[in-house]
DNA sequence: TATGAATGAGCATTCATTCAT
DNA sequence: GATGAATGAATGCTCATTCAT
């Protein structure tokens, strides 16, 4: 990816931060209708209402604009995530695993339900490209680090010994599950592959009762 | 997709086949190190050695060229699971559930370690477009149904009701840990991954002791 | 066009003459359904059930085998205009100028049936090749000169003095009055066009009772 | 024909129009001299003096280009038509028919000496492209209207009854007879072929003195 | 004679990007 | 800051034609 590049604008003024609003807004639209790929910057620009030009003053290019868009996607789904697992492992000290287990499931697949074409697409590009798949390592790795600290706080119904490992293995179970729902959507009823998914999920990490 | 075109050469004579193979050595290089996108179709011409026509020729357009070494791919695959798996079950009544989980997981590593740079791109576009989609669905349809039936034949030392979902979200589970492994690469010591994964499907599918 | 090529097959066994035919007669279906410049050669040789190869065994290129087809269908046209007229001159020494005009127009109309969609296909590269533009002259000057002669044995029912010009006039106003019922589709009654030009006709031709 | 895309510049900047302009007298030129089918769209670009990408600023494809300039070209010759027929009708109240059509077929020789070579090619199409004869058919539509409500003012000296389809076969008896004396070149004198065009017509409308 | 694989120039079209206004 | 015309390399693809088998 093309770096070093500092002189794009930050926009300082109103107009300018609209454009820069509305451009992102079209890149959304676009990409998730469209694919990244057969969207080119010209057509951003027109469902944005501005010209090209515009387009380079605010990003270097179509993945830097991407990048924006999935940086800021990122951080909303994160904080939404924080807020719920707080909740979720606060407010419930005597909820039992299963149940637990059953609404980290829901929220993940609530959390994909929001623009699911968008996400589909930056996956896509998560397999091809190398910078975003560094960005996709960075963001599960913020995710497991906000599901190890909860889980920690139940350590004495756990069962496994290397925390860390199993937190990972689950999450990727999670989103491989959710993705097939989500995106490819599930050849056999959502709910078998849902209940499939908890009781794998709360088998492998809660203690047998 | 583009269907029907009837007009692609059938080899029949000898120097034909020759050049088919050629063309297709030569999109499997190219698109496993430069990615599809970055591949253009006289890209591959020049790296088989051939004239862009020859590769119209023989295929409709870059991406057919994709699917046909998918398909070729997978056919392969399929074979060797199939074969690994039979063998799995059958010389070994009565070997233990770990251990069985333990030997799926590392043959699924195996699978993956041929080409990853080419999986890698084929699942780039198994996101990205409807047709890779489809035929992605349909192979995993193909190994699942593998697993089931073999996985009948132990059905007293299993647990799980629904084995049916229960097989989907473990294939899938599988799948995920191995793509981070083999494509992006474990952020921890790929062996604690491993040992996770092998653990969870473990106590899922198993009976306990 | 290319000259000068002699070594073209001049078929001399079956086999080969039944190659050639079904060459020609697929050009035919072709060139009418898809026109010349959609039409490639492998196409044809493909509609032909033959090898590409011997397409260039018999014809120098594409437009060689329009020429040869318009040959073989300007002379079967030739011999019926050339039959019809002398019928009806012949036959009819007592029919009136108005009829006879009419039964003219009634011909050419009947020879624009048979497979207008190729007769539009060549009359539209009279108009942007030289070469069939001078064939198409030929082949009217022909023409002509069978109506001059027919017209000759009824000079004295006929007012005009410049005969020559006056039938090349007449030709092009039947000829451009014909393509617009077959080819194009008269935007008013057909019948009406029909009379309108026969009246002309014989107004200009024959002496008022 | 291709339809609805929008994206085609509509000039707003000096410049603009200038380049908009010269690509259009350059693919006049390049249609003249070397036909529609031999001229590429990078060759009307290079003859404008543009790069290739600017020609797709303006025009949809080639075919679009000679759409327009057929346009055009179209209008320029219906207003001189107008012009030309209102003046000879206004102002000649006593003029005898003979005379009258005399003009006429004057003035049609005259609107096909301006570049007979671009009207070839546009007949040739025409003839061709379902989407040319469409807008052909419309432009023979509106020459006929003109030319109706002009003889309508001449109603006592004409003979005819039918008058829409009279008019309708002159019409197109003229621009057969044009055609070959512009274009192809009348095998005899020109003068023969004017002065038997313009007995047929004044015989067939006008009455007899 | 028949075959059909091979050829590569050429075509239509797209697109990211620049820069003068 | 905004604009949008200009650019031309690059892409996917076709096609007439050749020639070894």
């Amino acid at each position: 990816m093309k770096k070093g590049r500092q002189d794009r604008v930050r926009p300082k003024q109103k107009r300018s931060e609209e454009t820069r609003r509305r451009i992102i807004e079209a890149g959304i639209r676009l990409f998730s209708e469209k694919g990244y790929h057969s969207t080119s910057s010209k057509k951003i620009a027109r469902e944005a209402g501005t010209a090209i030009g515009s387009f380079y003053n605010y990003f270097d290019d179509k993945k830097q604009l991407l990048f924006e868009i999935q940086r800021l996607h990122s951080e909303k789904v994160h904080a939404m995530i924080e807020k719920s697992l707080k909740e979720l492992f606060e407010n419930s000290p005597d909820m039992d695993g299963r149940t637990i287990v059953q609404r980290m499931v829901d929220q993940a697949l609530d959390l994909h339900s929001y623009s699911p074409q968008l996400h589909r697409e930056i996956t896509s590009l998560t397999y091809s490209d190398p910078d975003f798949a560094e960005m996709g390592r960075k963001e599960d790795g913020r995710v497991i680090e906000i599901f190890l600290k909860l889980l920690n706080q139940q350590k004495d119904s756990l069962r496994t010994d290397d925390l860390e490992a199993a937190v990972m293995v689950v999450g990727l179970a999670m989103e491989a599950v959710v993705h097939t729902i989500r995106i490819f959507g599930s050849p056999i009823d959502e709910k078998r592959l849902i209940d499939a998914l908890g009781d794998m999920i709360h088998r492998f990490l809660y203690k047998s009762p």
